[in-house]
DNA sequence: TCGGCTATGTATAAAGA
DNA sequence: TTCTTTATACATAGCCG
């Protein structure tokens, strides 16, 4: 009578869970925190422009590789000011931060459960489009070895 | 009896209030709220980067025209890789504050989760040579899908 | 400006659709 | 991946000192 809740007392889910501040080990966990808090990120970044009347850039790099962007009223111009204020010397004052880069695990499959078969025309350009990403990635990451010779051989992808 | 905490209702504040999202006309709320809001802000772009282990970079100016920053590893690091991928065109997607909102985000992404930050060379070719499989693959799913359509169209008159 | 406090608004981890 | 739901963790407006 009184407890309506006793044996059915089966919480859907458990609510947020409080996660520790460092690389998150779950491809998939971190795929969907990445989009969620990017998402976050921008709405607070302009809400601040808006509520203070300030202008804000933002910049972040997905775990692809793929740079997102927000800017009030723009990117480019909050950069260009802060070139600009960086180059006359005192007024400007910024916060560093070190981080270590977790050791990523193994993953060789990449693609293995990849299957174009069902997909429709604006699916496969989309991700002809994406690969030339991928590509472009790969590419400097290799670059970055100092070692061109393999790259050349690739170029005509 | 029913109102228990009416004489006792000795709430020492109002607690945290809804306010809309415009500028802040009050000075002095608008001075406390930058102040707040900025490291807030600083403080969920150091949590993406950390938790997802990816590069960010955040620009703000306080009401008083003071340029602050945030970046990881570094600002400028950011800022060099968004102009450069600003010139190939191909690799950034970015919102302006006025502008439509989520014009890219429609990309499937199914290798959101390839990680390229820690792999050896060896490692790196191995997947381009893997991605020229891969593209073959695209291309002629793209062409079967092209003859089909054709071959539909042609029915069809 | 800089914190601290409180009650409430908001962000978000997990899981499922 | 995107959307929804749920319960909880975290952010923050208004006040004080």
């Amino acid at each position: 009578m009184e407890n309506k809740e006793e044996e059915t007392s089966k919480k859907k889910t458990l609510g947020r869970r409080k996660i520790p501040i460092e690389k998150i080990s779950n491809k998939k966990s971190l795929q969907v925190a990445f989009s969620k808090r990017r998402g976050s990120l921008f709405k607070k970044a302009s809400e601040l422009s808006t509520l203070c009347g300030v202008q804000v850039a933002v910049i972040v790099e997905s775990p692809a590789g793929k740079l997102y962007s927000f800017g009030s009223p723009s990117v480019d111009s909050v950069i260009d000011r802060f070139e600009k204020a960086r180059e006359d010397g005192l007024n400007s004052c910024s916060e560093a931060h070190e981080e270590e880069k977790g050791v990523m695990e193994k993953s060789n499959w990449w693609w293995e459960d990849v299957f174009l078969e069902n997909l429709g025309l604006e699916e496969l350009e989309e991700r002809m489009s994406d690969m030339q990403v991928l590509k472009n990635n790969l590419l400097k990451r290799i670059q970055d070895h100092d070692d061109l010779v393999m790259a050349d051989s690739f170029l005509n992808l």
